[in-house]
RNA sequence: GCCGGGGUGGCGAAAUCGGUAGACGCAGGGGACUUAAAAUCCCCCGGGCUUCGGCCCUUGUGGGUUCAAAUCCCACCCCCGGCACCA
């Protein structure tokens, strides 16, 4: 230590004073009053984190930085930047870790933030820490059951028992968004399915406008496909195939009887098929189908094993045998049941329908291969133009006609394999010889005409489960009442603050851990003051995050969730930045909150981003970094060496930000040197000035400042296309011409650069700017340069001269030089000569500025 | 199977309104400065051939269009992501 600190780039020391400076002035902070009078407000936000017992890892680093980046640009062009961090505290994450550890969550988390925020200041983003959220703190947990109070209250959220997907591992329900493949998106366990009575959110509600709206949102490409796949439009007819075996009346009499259990089945049953055909004293069957034009080819037909009708249609000889099938379709877990190529099982039930197209009647069998919770749960079989009915039937010798005939086939063509192509009607009566898409208008309309066929859209998209049977969550806000049945918790009562439970472990019973706290949900019905039991269910973690955004501005109002004023001011969010892993849970169902939200009328817009933009995943050694394969990245001995700085232009710089990167440990040096060359650069700037040696428009360099233009103009471009690596190159580049042979740089060299650099390499760019002789911080105004495209444009230009499209030489000419005097130029050149040797030239192309091109011979 | 995105030096990547492929950086090699190291600076760095002037090959594979293709078209292979017995 015996060198003076000052005589070279010391980025600890930098980062600490920024990081001190910022904090004592305010710089990132508003107060209540500037959100209310922002002139120019930009709402940059990224994903909180939920903040784990580890620590931040590169991938949030990666993500923060970006949206940094993002948020610093757009502030030193001068608007007002809000960007604010959170911690997604709550969920089964923590809980896990929390059991894990033999800590109660309480008392983790707070210390899990508190190391959260350490590493968050200390990366240098341009955070608002005046105004964070929690979700685990009652005064924001408050607002997140307020919300599930105004959606039950709209009719918005209902409590049904329904077929849904149970985590035998983490022992609770998961939302379909939560299975990925079969398996349970946290721990990767196979998932069952369970009935159990449960809350939901009615997003199919809003699936169109889900969709709809996908239109006018400025999102990455690839999330937008994403919510299309996932919301799964797909436009059909209902048609009704009427029962036909008298079946045991026995059986459709018990169905009838107010078992509370069956109503909510047939319930289900009557929605999706358009009428309550399964109480009527002439039962059908409705099937959803997206080809009623070949409904003359429905040769049987198939109900999930769930299906409701299935015990009232089946035949006393086959019930056992269809009940042993339907326990077998019970025990499978989700993963099992979903493989398509194992061979088609099912049994008959005994009964039969009537097609209704040809009045034939038709076998009705149960399989595994129809799902009860998409469409009616029942399906026409066409085997010959369903490649899955197709091996159905084979598997169990069921006729296969042909109804539809493709270019080059005739009604008899035998099929080997189901045709799914496009093609004329056939085998179909009056309907023979139409146009497949005519014919399934058609044949809807003939049917629709006698009841029997309705056009429908479906959406494979579920409504949002929100009940969780696990501790660490806010408690749904509901009173259950002998006399009453459920009421909300009145809006004054909130928050129901989650009792500190030392037990919290969840069990398979399917019931939370706070069932068994008596003390706790023993209380009195807020409308009849008679004996009532609180619910024992939390909700979902993703409600949590579906509203925090709205939360950030309003955060000092006490007594409303949003303040108006500031939300009409502030929202919709301008940009939003995350990972793609969040396209269709968060995402989405920020997308639906913020629509009813909308629809309740407590905010003016329905849709929460109006950009959004994915960023990509960091890999090292070609692998997702993952502990498992040890290969993580722990970003505190890397600050600790580098500096933050360094740290940020490297992520920054390994590859697009959209796309990712593959991190390598060394690639870090060549932002770090890039730092060191622009400090000393600047620094020695400063010191010849102050000797004296420099006047201030001392060495006018035409090469170098057109560079700088040019920088400043690419860079400018880029980085709001979050660009980053390439912006990034630029600068070094530039840097590297100003400092090309050992020539000294003057400040009108610098002084724009260090701006360029700020939006990536914050601490140093302020330092430098003060050493420039600032006192203001370089984010406290518009100090974005600008550029002249006059003195970016080159004067002279490099020509490639080419002989039959081969490069044979290159020619400097002045810009916009004209053909002729290119030609004379090339020609002067002894390799472009010898080429053209004594060839007659056809032809010269000429692309002014770039390139001339000989045809010869 | 359907819908996206991608395949370029030893490595991360640039360049896609068709116009000098490989900017910028890492790693590597050589040199300057230095007692030494670090930092800094200069040079080389896709492959092959070379008479040192250059020449040939090269952007997953095979065709095509064009004066000219990483870029456009056709066919195929591989990788990543989304959806998927969704009727």
């Amino acid at each position: 230590m015996d060198k003076d600190p000052m005589d070279g780039y010391l980025p600890r020391a930098v980062e600490e004073k920024w990081q001190r400076i910022w904090d004592e002035r305010g710089t990132n902070r508003f107060t209540e009053q500037e959100l209310r009078d922002a002139p120019d407000p930009y709402y940059n936000l990224m994903m909180f984190p939920y903040p784990s017992a580890e620590g931040l890892h590169v991938g949030n680093i990666y993500a923060f930085t970006g949206a940094d980046v993002h948020g610093r640009y757009q502030r030193l062009t001068g608007k007002d930047v809000f960007e604010p961090i959170g911690f997604d505290a709550f969920g089964i994450h923590s809980e896990n870790f929390a059991l894990k550890q033999g800590v109660n969550p309480m008392d983790l988390t707070p210390r899990n933030v508190a190391n959260f925020t350490r590493q968050l200041r200390r990366i240098g983003g341009m955070f608002d820490w005046s105004h964070t959220v929690d979700t685990s703190d009652p005064a924001y947990y408050r607002w997140t059951q307020w919300i599930f109070v105004q959606l039950l209250g709209a009719g918005l959220a209902e409590r049904k028992e329904a077929p849904v997907n149970w985590c035998p591992s983490c022992m609770t329900v998961l939302a379909n968004e939560q299975v990925l493949g079969g398996l349970c998106e946290r721990c990767d366990s196979p998932v069952e399915q369970r009935r159990i009575a449960q809350w939901f959110f009615k997003t199919t509600q809003y699936a169109q406008r889900l969709l709809d709206n996908l239109k006018i949102i400025d999102w990455s490409e690839t999330t937008l496909r994403a919510q299309e796949n996932w919301i799964g439009r797909s436009g059909g007819a209902i048609l009704e195939f009427p029962v036909l075996t008298p079946a045991r009346r026995g059986d459709l009499d018990r169905r009838d009887s107010p078992e509370p259990a069956a109503s909510s089945d047939a319930d289900k049953a009557g929605r999706d098929a358009g009428g309550d055909s399964a109480s009527t004293d002439t039962p059908s069957i409705s099937v959803f189908t997206t080809r009623p034009d070949t409904v003359f080819g429905a040769t049987y037909m198939v109900l999930a094993p769930e299906h409701p009708l299935v015990p009232a249609i089946t035949a006393p000889d086959r019930r056992s045998e269809v009940e042993s099938y339907q326990a077998q379709a019970a025990r499978m877990d989700l993963v099992t049941r979903q493989k398509t190529d194992k061979t088609k099982t099912g049994v008959f039930t005994g009964a039969f329908c009537e097609n209704p197209a040809t009045g034939e009647p038709i076998p009705v069998w149960i399989a595994d291969y129809v799902l009860v919770e998409y469409g009616t749960g029942a399906i026409m079989a066409v085997p010959g133009h369903d490649q899955r009915d197709f091996e159905f039937a084979r598997a169990f010798e069921l006729p296969i006609p042909r109804v539809v005939a493709g270019p080059g086939t005739d009604a008899h063509a035998p099929l080997e394999e189901a045709y799914v192509g496009e093609g004329v009607l056939v085998n179909s009566g009056r309907f023979d010889g139409l146009p497949w898409r005519e014919g399934a208008r058609a044949i809807v309309e003939w049917l629709e005409g006698r009841g029997l066929a309705e056009p429908r859209v479906s959406y494979r998209l579920h409504d949002w489960c929100i009940s969780r049977q696990r501790y660490w969550g806010p408690p749904i806000p509901v009173i259950y009442c002998g006399a009453c049945g459920p009421v909300p918790v009145p809006e004054e009562d909130l928050p129901v603050v989650l009792p500190r439970v030392e037990d919290f472990k969840p069990d398979a019973s399917g019931v939370s851990p706070l069932a068994r706290v008596e003390e706790w949900y023993r209380t009195v019905c807020p409308q009849c003051g008679g004996q009532g039991r609180r619910e024992t269910d939390v909700s979902d973690t993703f409600l949590d995050s579906s509203w925090y955004f709205l939360r950030y501005p309003s955060t000092d109002r006490n007594d409303v969730p949003m303040d108006p004023e500031i939300t009409r001011r502030w929202l919709p969010v301008d940009s939003y930045i995350g990972g793609e892993e969040h396209a269709v849970l968060h995402l989405l169902y920020a997308r639906f909150i913020t629509m009813a939200l909308h629809d309740l009328g407590h905010l003016d817009f329905e849709e929460p981003f109006s950009k959004f933009r994915k960023h990509g995943l960091i890999i090292r050694e070609g692998a997702k970094m993952s502990k498992s394969k040890g290969n993580v990245i722990i970003p505190d001995p890397i600050i600790e060496e580098f500096g933050a700085d360094a740290f940020r232009i490297y992520l920054m710089f390994l590859g697009p930000f959209a796309e990712g990167g593959d991190y390598r440990d060394e690639g870090i040096q060549g932002p770090f040197g890039f730092l060191h060359r622009f400090y000393d650069t600047v620094v020695s700037v400063v010191e010849a000035e102050d000797a004296g040696k420099l006047a201030a428009s001392a060495s006018q360099d035409p090469e170098v400042e057109r560079k700088l233009h040019k920088t400043i103009r690419q860079v400018s471009e880029q980085l709001p296309k979050l660009q980053y690596n390439t912006a990034v190159a630029a600068m070094m580049e530039y840097l590297n011409a100003v400092r090309s042979g050992g020539r000294k740089a003057s400040r009108g060299e610098v002084e724009p650069l260090v701006v360029l650099v700020a939006p990536v390499a914050p601490h140093l760019a302020e330092e430098l700017w003060e050493r420039l002789g600032h006192s203001e911080s370089i984010f406290q105004g518009a100090n974005w340069p600008s550029f002249d495209p006059a003195k970016a444009a080159e004067d002279t230009v490099k020509v490639a001269i080419q002989v039959n499209g081969k490069l044979r030489g290159t020619v400097e000419a002045p810009a916009g030089a004209g053909q002729e005097e290119i030609e004379v130029l090339a020609r002067s050149q002894e390799n472009v000569s010898r080429h053209l040797g004594a060839a007659t030239v056809r032809r010269v192309v000429f692309v002014p500025n770039r390139l001339l091109n000989f045809v010869v011979k």
